[in-house]
DNA sequence: AACTATTTATAAGA
DNA sequence: TTCTTATAAATAGTT
């Protein structure tokens, strides 16, 4: 289309194949946009002249087509590191899968596709698992039942004490306070409680004595005068 | 350039826009490889159409354009890549991680800083699985039990018969053996089982009797003579 | 870069 | 889809 029809060879005049390259590459240019507008299409063009100079069209980000490229392709664009990393995404989802299968089964479901001998050792772990966390629970339960104790023990001896810090007037009240366990000493979290204490050795956990615990039941009644709290 | 101007939008017309993509699209791939020629450039053209349906031209490989794009461009594509699938193996790691945690815990591992509040439900659902599990293995064992026992009885009424036969002499045997199952009917493996049979009406297995079933308890002591099988 | 004679692409119709 | 053809668009060679 032109004064001359031309053959398709390279252009040897290099001037004139500067010229056509410009001229040309406008037009490919242009019929991209075009049909991508009119046919409603997904065009990427990169057009590097001889000279090195690049101009690229793309109706979309680039990122996105090379991947819909190569997903409809099956080439492979990326290197190594990426393929790496591909196959890294593809193995930890493949584990993904079988975890949430086994998940499924530990909790009952899809069992059906399952046959005698693969359901039993689901059984026996399901059995170990509740064996451990029973075992996990009851240990908590005692736990809570010795820390109990030592609080009530603990809340007798506050409450005896305190008896005879009124008795022996306000004077004494506090070396007398300071005889056994104090706010500062329980605060900082530490487990070095006093040796001569001799009921409780050891205290294992470090703990918050509130105004009102109303799930521990004490034997002794307590009066405004007893509530007294350990500070974090 | 046509028979008419047509201005540049979609165009609504669905087959109308095939045909026009159609042609367009040779229109550009020719114009892209005529380039290369005449000028010495270097292209890649990727194209989608609105179906989907993928062409391409690259007048050297994608992958090398590709490494020059982002040499020419600035543009990062394989950081933004190698970004992207990173991100994706992190997040897929993460899940990963999450599920083997909530394995552990249902296998009865790692419960040390779980609180109570924690391993009661935990604890719900293993006995949640515990259920399910049990019932389907109740279920296979019911399914064997029944199965069991139609081979019990299969196997009396085989001996009867066979008796009855050992009885009449040689000479009626055949029919006499005939008059029931038979080896052929058996191995086919179909269940049309002669309905005048009244003990067993439907027999839900396709089975073998094997000459030794050792896992079958027998009220009949069994004798060289009435050891046989029904093969596949 | 502009011009323009020609070739090429293609819209519409079959 | 493919062919045809009138016409629009692109562009080779020229200025």
């Amino acid at each position: 289309m032109g004064r001359g029809k031309i053959e398709i060879k390279r252009i040897e005049n290099s001037t004139n194949r500067q010229v056509t390259y410009s001229k040309r590459k406008n037009g490919i240019l242009k019929k991209a946009r075009e049909i991508t507008v009119l046919c409603d299409a997904d065009v990427s063009l990169v057009i590097f002249s001889s000279t090195g100079k690049m101009d690229e069209y793309c109706s979309s980000p680039l990122i996105k087509q090379l991947d819909r490229y190569q997903k409809a392709s099956g080439n492979k664009l990326w290197d190594a590191k990426h393929e790496y990393l591909s196959a890294e995404v593809d193995r930890v989802k493949k584990e993904n899968d079988n975890m949430q299968i086994e998940l499924r089964h530990l909790k009952g479901e899809d069992l059906t596709p399952l046959n005698p001998r693969e359901l039993i050792p689901i059984e026996a772990a399901l059995e170990d698992g509740l064996v451990g966390v029973k075992a996990k629970i009851k240990e908590h339960r005692r736990a809570l039942k010795k820390k109990t104790r030592m609080l009530e023990e603990e809340n007798k001896r506050l409450i005896a004490k305190l008896q005879q810090v009124e008795i022996h007037g306000r004077g004494e009240m506090d070396t007398g306070a300071n005889n056994g366990y104090n706010n500062q000493k329980a605060a900082d979290g530490t487990r070095d409680y006093p040796s001569h204490n001799d009921n409780h050795h050891q205290v294992p956990f470090a703990f918050q004595m509130q105004p009102i615990q109303s799930n521990l039941t004490t034997a002794t009644t307590t009066t405004n005068n007893n509530k007294y709290q350990l500070l974090d």
